[in-house]
DNA sequence: CGCACGCTGCGAACGTCGTACGCTACCATG
DNA sequence: CATGGTAGCGTACGACGTTCGCAGCGTGCG
């Protein structure tokens, strides 16, 4: 159906809503597709999805990102900016390992879906929040005592920790998270099976039935906690030992 | 080009290779899932590509398994078998636990896809090797001295480091395996980009140049058993704390 | 002995994904 | 005004996971 030939000068008044800026850029793709992830997980980010997001078509996101992966690195790089690592003071570097080491866990649970692209983004080597954050942890390590290899080897270890403890605590979530609305119909819906299987297993048992009492996250923080006093012990009889010789 | 009339009794003289046994099996799935994967890397698995392997329609596996997220839970259960958990014994502990990590540590690296699936196999909670192996260790850190509930901790403590620990180390074997034939090439082409960005972060460079002369396999590796003593410090500290108490 | 049923495998098809390519409209520069 | 570079987009291709209905085969019942 055609309008009719009337003008419509209060469209036509302004001809140029068009190219005010660059409408499209890498910040704001970067950062709506953080929001996207946070909102709607890892399976919601397809490249036409978060076109539409931006009000933008799927394929214009190519001319800023070169593909799905980079752009994944850039997420990634983004929001490990997002941990804060306090400044190095060696009176108290135990408190600030342990500041970090929640900053990190808390930093991951904000963002579940990390977990599930860790394996792919070998690098992110290379990008600029994470070379910042080492380089402040190692000062951190290195107010403590430690030498500057010894550090790296100590960061490696506390990282390692943080990462493949809070990994299992994002994926528990997300896995909730995915299955819909009603986590406690789901985690029901399996407890006979896994209430036959631990018969087998008494240990495996024993520890499940002492957590039955308590909140699941609680939980899950504690034993997060009692890893880092743990692992804050070994260094600092490690440091003792180093010190003395 | 039709073949020539003549019969060829030597195949049809065994008229029935067709259902000896039912030729797809979830085992025969699994097993040759690994395969591809070890061989190929994560993105090579595909359902029509496994199915290519077994000979079979990629639809068929369907029978047998509900979907491709399942399959891989059976695979993650499958090489968590492989594991070797040694027997408890009280005198020797920490020789057992350090050798239940070395064996953790080179399943994944075996495997080293699995670090990219880690994320989305919320569960596999309930797969019977999992349940089996981490039987296996609680018992370890029972012998150890620790009480049911804080073993669970322990053993928390200990899967994580490893794990998060060895994804690093998978995640660049990954990426090394996927960047094609010579890896060499690829890491001198953003070397200088690396450089470049070191400048700013002198203990990040400082850590990087004194690994510069190693071979990085070896780095790796000293850096795992370095995490694994200090933890077991850590465990030594605590145990001696809690039976002095 | 015949026949109906259940189970295994498969081909075709659907909807979605990442992304290569070439076109248009705009802006800045000569 | 001509020119070239750049941002955005429409179309299209190949691969993916998965659904569905059909075809063979073996088994057990009448």
């Amino acid at each position: 159906m055609p309008a009719e030939k009337q003008p419509i000068p209060s469209v036509w008044a302004r001809p140029r809503p068009k190219r005010e800026q660059p409408s499209l850029s890498r910040d704001r793709i970067v950062s709506e597709a953080i929001k996207l992830l946070d909102a709607e997980g890892i399976d919601a980010l397809s490249m036409r999805s978060l076109g539409a997001r931006l009000s933008a078509g799927a394929t214009s996101l190519y001319r800023h990102v070169a593909n799905k992966d980079e752009l994944i690195e850039l997420v990634v790089d983004e929001i490990y900016g997002e941990v804060r690592v306090p400044a190095a003071d060696p009176a108290r570097w135990r408190a600030a390992v342990t500041e970090t080491a929640h900053s990190l866990r808390s930093m991951v649970l904000r963002h579940p879906w990390v977990v599930s692209v860790l394996g792919q983004v070998g690098l992110a080597y290379l990008g600029p929040n994470l070379m910042r954050q080492s380089e402040r942890m190692l000062a951190l390590f290195k107010a403590a005592g430690f030498a500057v290899d010894e550090a790296d080897q100590v960061m490696n270890l506390l990282i390692a920790y943080v990462i493949g403890m809070t990994t299992s605590e994002a994926a528990y979530l997300s896995v909730l998270a995915r299955s819909g609305q009603n986590e406690q119909d789901w985690l029901e819906s399996l407890r006979p099976t896994a209430e036959q299987a631990l018969q087998e297993y008494p240990l495996l048992r024993d520890g499940r039935a002492a957590e039955q009492t308590k909140d699941p996250g609680q939980i899950r923080a504690e034993s997060f906690v009692y890893g880092v006093e743990r692992i804050l012990d070994g260094l600092e009889t490690r440091l003792g030992r180093t010190s003395a010789r």
